[in-house]
DNA sequence: GTTGACTTTGGACCTAACTCTAGGGTTTAA
DNA sequence: TTAAACCCTAGAGTTAGGTCCAAAGTCAAC
């Protein structure tokens, strides 16, 4: 018995996204249903799924679709020279993916801040606002201080 | 000696942004700077650009500029409804946040096997795109596995 | 055999977040 | 005192990423 496919309803539906984005996604070369029906019914398969939910992840941590796009297609072959530009590539998505993390945690810590300060106890606290809350905090951060 | 202040060239120079993004940032009510000239030029102060430092941040780690300026605007008063609603709203950017820091490690996980399994040594490896580094990766992901 | 829920295409429309242009005033260094 | 480099406003244009619509074909159930 051959695997399971799915309708662009159904997968639009499990993965919540409109049938529109899928069709969207397709147009831009980032999805393209394994098969279609007789009837030019577009059938998804277990790996296109994996495929849609790869790329909604990718988006909601700040990928583009273009970047997105290039990610999927990364493929390494025999070519070594191939596999230095998949490397080079990865490397520095890699890095931007490390600063943008760095970059959440401090503004998780910031709200952090902002949550703990502000209702803790029964009285208002000194630190009330995001920026303050900022300023609360240590040094080092995205805008070198040096040139303040 | 009161504090220097910046022109919105030496601004946007700073920060790597445009001119006309700071305005556009101002007409939306994110940052109006402290102060005008007499001759109407924007003058910012230290305030003003960890402001806009903040901004950018939020910026790159997803928030969109509606989040930011209800975050911007966030200020607990002596009120204690206020105060609750603040905990509310920050918390669920909280949560929001620790969700996407979550992704953002699994793709860098699923980068850092791609990188890992195709340069490291002479002869091309086994997993040589995103969706077979990501298959070969933990089960725990963001498609629940049981609707598959 | 027809009703209703599904699908197709192509193309128009929309929102967020800029980005650019035109036409003009200001500052400063030569 | 004038040329270069800066700034102003208002408003049009652009890009990414969808979203909506019309007209029409398909499928399951009654």
């Amino acid at each position: 018995m051959s695997e399971k496919k799915l309708r662009i309803g159904e997968l639009a539906g499990l993965l919540q996204v409109s049938q529109d984005t899928l069709r969207f996604y397709e147009k831009h070369g980032l999805l393209t249903p394994s098969l279609r029906s007789q009837a030019g019914y577009r059938l998804y398969s277990q790996a296109d799924l994996e495929r849609v939910g790869f790329i909604l992840s990718a988006k909601r941590v700040g990928f583009t679709l273009n970047e997105i796009h290039d990610l999927l297609g990364l493929e390494v072959t025999k070519d070594d020279k191939s596999c230095e530009d998949v490397k080079r590539f990865v490397d520095e998505k890699l890095d931007s993916l490390n600063q943008r993390i760095g970059e959440m945690q401090r503004i998780q810590k910031t709200l952090k801040t902002l949550s703990d300060a502000c209702c803790g106890g029964a009285e208002p606290a000194t630190h009330c606002t995001i920026l303050e809350a900022l300023n609360a905090q240590a040094e080092s951060g995205p805008i070198p201080r040096r040139l303040l």
